[in-house]
DNA sequence: ATCGATATTGAGAATCATTATAATCACTTT
DNA sequence: AAAGTGATTATAATGATTCTCAATATCGAT
């Protein structure tokens, strides 16, 4: 299987850092960049769970969010979806089904980000919270359970 | 005890669904309303435990969630926080603290807001996902942990 | 290529938050 | 007072996640 751009730079990326990007890894982050939104330990393992056994998959997802790799998401009860880190995968936000708790990926207008991101600026200097990302959600239902 | 204003609505509310404000439950409400986020349910247990058991405080937020008195809130790994729900409290945001997990209410610009109601209603016309709700998470540290 | 040090894996047990079960209690209604 | 209904509580069960440890793979030095 030939390696892909993202593929490349997060090898790069591990190997500056000595955390070795075994087939396990590999396998991993091969099926979060093509997923269009969050995936979590057990989504994972329902499509790679023939070549990766479940307590590897938790245990390269801990690895691999360490090193910055990728970020985890919480919107639904019980389960942590994890993606591609922001610098791989750019900025963007998620909608989510309240219904079956899928998690899909949006971007929103860039002058809305804009407006985001000098909220997020001011509250820094109001309140005493350093802040240092945002992320909206924006819940409803998807297509499945509409 | 004096039953504050909130608590009243609450009252009415429940009591035109016949679901009762058991004291249990009148002492989850009441300590949700004075706290200035979401509270967990061993958060709660920390600070009413004396009076009401913890498998009490699931059951009860799980029956004022149903009956749409509090909201849950899911921004950290494994912990469910509630709070009073919207109509109760007001459409508010939420500062997250990544390091310690907790999160705190946040009021943003009304014309930001209104721009993000744009967005959410933008979207349910572009992409086939009912949106409902939007839900805005500003991550950084708080100020115990910065 | 081989060796030894170190990192990773795989399988299962253990843990944590949460939910379900079942027995008991309180309050109404008969 | 007996019977119902809903609420409480202690406890067992569940599901997601983490830990343990022996077996295996990888890296750097030889």
């Amino acid at each position: 299987m030939p390696e892909t751009n993202l593929e490349k730079q997060i090898a790069g990326w591990l190997q500056e850092r000595d955390i070795r990007l075994t087939s396990g890894r590999r396998t991993i982050v091969r099926s979060l960049g093509v997923a269009d939104g969050p995936r979590s330990a057990s989504d994972l393992y329902a499509s790679i769970g023939d070549t990766v056994p479940l307590s590897s998959i938790y245990r390269s997802l801990a690895v691999l969010e360490e090193a910055g790799v990728i970020s985890p998401h919480y919107s639904t009860k019980g389960v942590t979806r994890y993606e591609l880190a922001e610098w791989l995968m750019g900025h963007h936000h998620h909608l989510v089904c309240v219904e079956c708790g899928q998690v899909e990926d949006i971007e929103i207008a860039s002058e809305i980000e804009t407006q985001l991101e000098a909220i997020v600026e001011s509250i820094g200097r109001e309140v005493s919270f350093a802040p240092r990302d945002h992320a909206l959600n924006i819940e409803g239902l998807c297509s499945e359970c509409k």
